[in-house]
RNA sequence: GGUACCGUGGCCGAGUGGCUAGGCUCUGGUCUGCAAAACCAGCUACAGCGGUUCGAAUCCGCUCGGUACCUCCA
């Protein structure tokens, strides 16, 4: 079976045939560490999380490399701007490398907690430096760059003429002429939409390193690139990202590519939607935007409950990661409940008794996951079929359809494989099987059942009540009690 | 203004020419001492208008509505 993923260059799902199999290079663009993370950077974390774990259940063998920016892009537009890492530290009176340490632990442990695999290299742009100072002297020296006042530009006027930018974005040198928009301190640039390559710093400026052309800072698109190059070579399989990066980073990602090494660099472009409040986009610059711990621990307004990172997770899952998916309390409580219900299934699998014959033909089910995922990983079918599974599953434990002692294990593979492994889900309830646990239960249910044999509904109820509130569900059925936790 | 995308049942969210997506909610039933869970059944949509077709949510055109990018942004 082929994996299609949708290449955003070409605008339509492409077989994926690795460049150099089994072995996989794919770089995803990562945090700006001045701000905690919020449901946006999970959204991008979780796709490319998918897409690193199912790569990997297919056996290849990958690099994935996720940046930390930590040099700080620009606050502004114009190039006065000052660098968003210095500000924070300024106004915090903490190095600017304690703002980024702070800041790239809370992702860590953010990513952790949705259960994301962590990335075979996490490279920061300050330590790349030097390779940023190379790629740049590399396009200068292949004429597609200008120094200004101690700035390197690329000249994306003279690059159209060999090359075609805006490829990515479908843009036009021409048309983007017209529609810049005339910003401050531009003088330095023979276009509007020149770009900094390395940008000379103003005395304010705390975070600078020296250069042939100044003292100075990397400039907004370049730490991707030569980290890329540095990792994985100068041609590798995935560059992924959020849609928003598609213009200007991306597209000048190419450009600075191509400008240095005469080809491209990278071979799928995938770009995860955006996640919308109110149908608006989520994001710093709107203000809108609610943080992962606050999501985990309930607290900001516009949420009624805490939500666990599983939750969010499963929630960031249902919907394609090319579609924009829109926050609300709702659909997180129902993707809460559809979690629950899947799990409650998962651990009912271990319990169910074996048939001499199946009455479903469940073999069916592993191809049409497999299917789901292979078509640009599309994580919402392959839910619904895991929630046949289901309703297949609390059947043969109802009694109501029948299994034979293969198929049960055939449908915990099925589960293994696809909601744990691929999909990365995993159970909260962490002391699920724990043998004490296990033990006291079946004490506490016994004198349970002794309370309802001699019609002590208090002491039942009481019982049921209880446990209720330490999150362990009662379920009385004609063969006895059984629990597990909610 | 330029470029691209989207509009699906009470809510979320798949699907791109013919066959019930799925989840959540709601209603009725089975089970239960009562519940919960589970199971069974029901509610069956595709912005509007026109066109192509034996047949369209799915293709084409127009209209209306919304979003993203064009500035840092996952």
């Amino acid at each position: 079976m082929q994996l299609l993923i949708y290449n955003t260059l070409k605008r339509k799902k492409e077989v994926f045939e690795p460049l150099n199999a089994p072995h996989v290079g794919m770089y995803v663009c990562g945090p700006t560490v001045y701000g905690d993370a919020h449901l946006g950077h999970a959204r991008s974390a979780v796709t490319f999380d998918l897409v690193f774990r199912h790569l990997q259940h297919l056996g290849y063998k990958v690099r994935y490399i996720r940046n930390i920016t930590d040099v700080g892009h620009l606050e502004n537009d114009a190039d006065e701007g000052e660098d968003k890492i210095g500000k924070k530290a300024r106004l915090e009176q903490l190095e600017p490398m304690e703002v980024v340490k702070h800041f790239t632990d809370r992702y860590e442990q953010n990513m952790d907690a949705l259960n994301c695999k962590h990335p075979s290299i996490e490279p920061t742009a300050s330590g790349h430096i030097i390779e940023q100072i190379e790629m740049v002297k590399t396009i200068f020296e292949n004429g597609y760059a200008y120094e200004s006042e101690g700035s390197v530009y690329f000249d994306v006027e003279k690059y159209n003429k060999n090359y075609k930018y805006g490829k990515l974005s479908g843009r036009k040198v021409e048309e983007l002429l017209e529609n810049t928009r005339e910003l401050a301190g531009q003088d330095e640039k023979k276009n509007g939409f020149d770009f900094a390559l390395w940008k000379k710093a103003d005395e304010r400026h705390i975070m600078r390193w020296p250069s042939p052309w100044s003292d100075g800072f990397p400039g907004w698109h370049m730490e991707c690139s030569a980290m890329g190059k540095k990792y994985l070579g100068e041609t590798f399989d995935i560059h992924g990202g959020g849609m928003d990066l598609l213009f200007p980073h991306h597209e000048s990602e190419i450009a600075q590519s191509n400008a240095a090494q005469g080809k491209d660099a990278v071979r799928y472009w995938m770009h995860n939607n955006m996640i919308t409040v109110n149908g608006q986009k989520m994001g710093k610059s709107l203000n809108n935007f609610i943080t992962l711990e606050e999501f985990f621990t309930g607290k900001h307004e516009a949420l009624q409950q805490a939500y666990s990172p599983m939750t969010i997770r499963f929630f960031l899952l249902q919907a394609h990661y090319r579609s924009t998916l829109d926050f609300s309390n709702e659909a997180l409580q129902a993707a809460e409940k559809g979690m629950t219900k899947l799990f409650a299934a998962y651990s009912t699998i271990d319990k169910l008794s074996a048939s001499a014959t199946s009455s479903t033909d469940v073999k069916k089910y592993r191809d049409l996951c497999y299917q789901a995922i292979n078509d640009d990983f599309n994580s919402p079918i392959l839910i619904s079929h895991l929630f046949d599974l289901v309703k297949i599953i609390n059947q043969v434990n109802d009694k109501k359809a029948s299994l034979t002692a293969e198929d049960i294990s055939f449908v915990k593979q099925i589960f293994d494989d696809f909601l744990l492994d691929i999909l990365g889900m995993k159970s909260e309830n962490s002391t699920d099987n724990s043998q004490l646990v296990n033990y006291l239960m079946n004490t506490i249910l016994e004198i349970r059942k002794n309370a309802k044999e001699s019609k002590d509904w208090a002491t039942a109820d009481k019982i049921r009540d209880e446990l209720n509130k330490l999150n362990i569900q009662i379920k009385d059925t004609k063969d006895g009690a059984d629990w597990s936790f909610k």
